[in-house]
DNA sequence: TTTTTGTGTTGTAACGTTTTAAAAGCCTTG
DNA sequence: CAAGGCTTTTAAAACGTTACAACACAAAAA
C-alpha cells in the first residue's frame, strides 16, 4: 500500500487509471498514431530514431498495447487452443504435456487455452465452436485416431492444427509423434532377452493411430524371435483402472499364461503390477515387465521394472513449435515430428 | 465440399465468406444495430416480438458474436487465467482440477487459459502481465502460502481471483479449499486405531497453508491419543521423487523408526511404498500407510493401503463457481468453500 | 531545370460491438 | 386536444488498434 508510484486518483490503487493507448503515446512523443504503431511493431518503413524515441516514451509511459483492439483489427487472437481429455487421464500426461507447450510458447505472446473435451456430446462441436467464435488462431489436440473426424473437419476448413499422433490420411498435416512401433519392438526384444516367451502388450486400443504403431512393432519383433503375442482388447485410454485389472485377469492364466508385459503408461503399469501382485507372481522372478515411462515417478514402481522414455515434456515444446510454424505459414516437413524413444536414433531438437 | 451455402467466392469450403454481423443481420430484420444487440442481449427494453423477430433471422444467417469486438467494448475477457505449476505435479491434480473447472465453466461462456508459472524468475511477473494486458478477468492459483505474495499483489490491485487453499490475511479472500486438518487428524486415528504408536507425516512444507492445517491436525490427533509424531523437513512439493525417498530413509531407522505413515499426495505414497518396500517393512504387516486419494489408481498400489478421497474435481468444480461469483460480485460468504473429506461432515454442492 | 524514385510520415477509415442520449410512438389523463 | 408518461426504437459515439492511400521531402536521374 506504499504510495510512491504516481497515482493522479490519489485514492485506492490504480482503480481506474487510464492506461495510455498509442494515441497517448503518439502526442507525447509527438508522431501520428500510425507512425507509433508501426515503430513498435518493427515495422521497416520507420527510421530509427523515430523508433528510438517512440519506444523510450512507449516505455516511459508503460504503454501496453490492448489485446482485443489488436485482435479486432487483425483478426488474430494469439490462442491456441488444446483440447484436452481430463477424464481418464490420472498420470503425468496432462501436467508434462502441458508443461511442454507452456515453456515452448513462453515468449511469443501466445496463450494456451484448455478445453476439456469429453464433456461436448458431439467432439466436434468443442471444434466448430472455437472456428466460428475465432476462439483460437490453432488447435492441438491428443488422442488422435486413424481416421479422425477432428482432422477431417479441420483439413476440409483449412483450420490451423496439429495433432499429438500421425494419422491415416493422405493429406498431410501437422503432428508431433513418439515413434511407437520403435518402442514397442525394444520393449518386446528387452522381454525376450530376458527369456521370455510369451508377451501381453498392456496398450490401448486400435482405433489409436498409436496402438497400431504400438501393435505393429511388437507383431514385427515377436514374429522375428519366434515368441507369442497376446494383444488382449478391452485395455483403452477410457478404461477405468478396475477395467484394465478385468480384463488381465480375464486373460487365460493356465499354463499358457503371458510371462511379459508391456506396459504403455504410467497407469497400465501401476495396474498391471498391482495384478501380478494379486496373483503371486513377481517381475523379475516369474515374469517380466517393461513399461513406457512419462515421469520419475516410474522409478518407484515396486517391484522395479524396465523402462523407456518418452519424454512429453519435448513432445509439448515440439508442439508449441509445430504450431508456430503453422500459422506463420511455414512448409509442411517443419512441421511434422517424430521423436524416438531414448536408445533409439533420435533427431534434434 | 458441398455448395448447398452461400459461397461468393464460389470457391474452397467458405474459405473467407464474411461471417454475418450485427448490422447484416439488422438489416435483414428490419431493426437498428442496437435493437439486435439488445434483442440478442435479453435487454428488458425490447418488446417481445422484436425479440423473436430478431433472434430468428439471427439464426437464420447463423450470427455469432464477434468475441473480440465485445472485449474491446465492454474491457470484459470472459477468461479466467489459471496458474499451473506443471513441474513435480506428477499425478492426478492438474488434469482431475482442470476437469472439474472446465466442467464448472461449461456453458457460461468462460475458457481457460494456463499459465505454467515457475518459467518466470519472478512468479508475481506472470500476474502482473496478466493485469497489464488484460488478459483474463479473473486469476487462479494453487499452492497456496500462508502469507503469499500472489495473494498480496492481487488484493492491493483489486483484481479478481480465488486460491486453492486459505491464507492467513485478514482481508477475506475468495477460496476453495479442502479441510485438511480434518484429514490429518483421520488419517492420524486411523493409523493409532491400528495400534501404531509413531507416525510419520509424508507432507508438504509449512510453508503452505495446507500443510499446516495438515500439521496441526495430525498433532492435535497425536496429542490427543499419546503417540509420537515426526514430520520430516526436506518433503515438499517441489520433491523429486528421489529426494523424498532420502528423507525417507534419513529418518532413524531404529527402534524408534515410524510404524505409520499418513502420505498427503500420489506421488508421496508411492514413494513410501517404494521404501518400505525397500527396506523390507509390509505395510499392513510392521507398519501401515493412510494416503491421500485423488484418482481411482490408488487402488492399485500395493500392498494395499488405506485411503482417505479428497475429490478433486469438485474442487475444481467449486474453483468455477467462486471465479464466477467474484466477478458478477457477489457477497464474500459465497466464494469461501471448504470441502471436507469423506466421512465427515460434508457441506452441500 | 524538371522528373523520377525512394524514404518517412500522416490522416482517415475501418474492425464489430455496447452505450449514451435522444427521438418516436402510443396511451393515458387532465 | 394538448400535455405528460410510458414503452420501444434509433443514430451516433466510442473502445484502441492496424491498413490503405496519400503526402511531404529529400536525393537521384533525366
Amino acid at each position: 500500500m506504499t504510495r510512491k508510484t504516481f497515482d493522479p486518483t490519489g485514492g485506492r490503487a490504480a482503480e481506474k487509471l487510464p492506461r495510455p493507448t498509442l494515441r497517448t503515446v503518439a502526442q507525447e512523443a509527438g508522431f501520428a498514431v500510425t507512425t507509433v504503431s508501426r515503430a513498435l511493431a518493427g515495422d521497416p518503413r520507420i527510421a530509427e530514431a523515430t523508433r528510438e524515441r517512440v519506444s523510450e516514451v512507449a516505455g516511459r509511459l508503460g504503454y501496453v498495447p490492448n489485446r482485443a483492439a489488436q485482435r479486432l483489427r487483425t483478426g488474430r487472437t494469439k490462442v491456441i487452443s488444446l483440447l484436452l481429455n481430463t477424464r481418464h487421464e490420472f498420470l503425468s500426461f496432462t501436467s508434462e504435456f502441458l508443461g511442454g507447450m507452456s515453456e515452448g510458447l513462453a515468449g511469443t505472446g501466445y496463450a494456451i487455452t484448455i478445453t476439456a473435451d469429453g464433456l461436448a456430446d458431439d467432439r466436434l462441436e468443442v471444434i466448430r465452436n472455437i472456428r466460428r467464435h475465432s476462439l483460437a488462431d490453432a488447435i492441438v489436440f491428443t488422442r488422435t485416431e486413424c481416421f479422425d473426424d477432428r482432422v477431417r473437419y479441420l483439413l476440409e476448413h483449412d483450420f490451423p492444427f496439429a495433432t499429438h499422433g500421425r494419422t491415416d490420411f493422405t493429406t498431410p498435416h501437422p503432428y508431433v509423434d513418439f515413434d511407437n512401433e520403435v518402442f514397442a519392438r525394444m520393449a518386446v526384444e528387452r522381454l525376450v532377452a530376458k527369456g521370455r516367451r510369451h508377451i501381453c502388450m498392456v496398450m490401448p486400443n486400435e482405433r489409436y493411430t498409436f496402438g497400431q504403431h504400438l501393435r505393429f512393432g511388437a507383431r514385427q519383433a515377436a514374429m522375428a524371435h519366434g515368441v507369442q503375442l497376446t494383444v488382449p482388447d478391452g485395455v483403452d485410454l477410457d478404461s477405468e483402472p478396475d477395467e484394465i485389472a478385468a480384463t488381465l485377469r480375464s486373460l487365460h492364466a493356465g499354463p499358457n499364461a503371458p510371462d511379459g508385459y508391456v506396459c504403455v503408461g504410467e497407469v497400465m503399469a501401476l495396474v498391471t503390477l498391482a495384478y501380478l501382485n494379486d496373483i503371486g507372481l513377481t517381475p523379475g522372478v516369474e515374469v517380466d515387465v517393461v513399461a513406457k515411462r512419462a515421469s520419475p515417478i516410474s522409478n518407484h514402481f515396486r517391484p522395479r521394472i524396465e523402462t523407456i522414455d518418452e519424454d512429453l515434456r519435448a513432445t509439448g515444446r515440439a508442439m508449441a513449435k509445430v504450431l508456430l510454424a503453422r500459422i506463420s505459414g511455414a512448409p509442411m516437413e517443419d512441421m511434422q515430428i517424430l521423436l524416438k524413444p531414448e536408445g533409439a536414433f533420435s533427431i534434434s531438437d
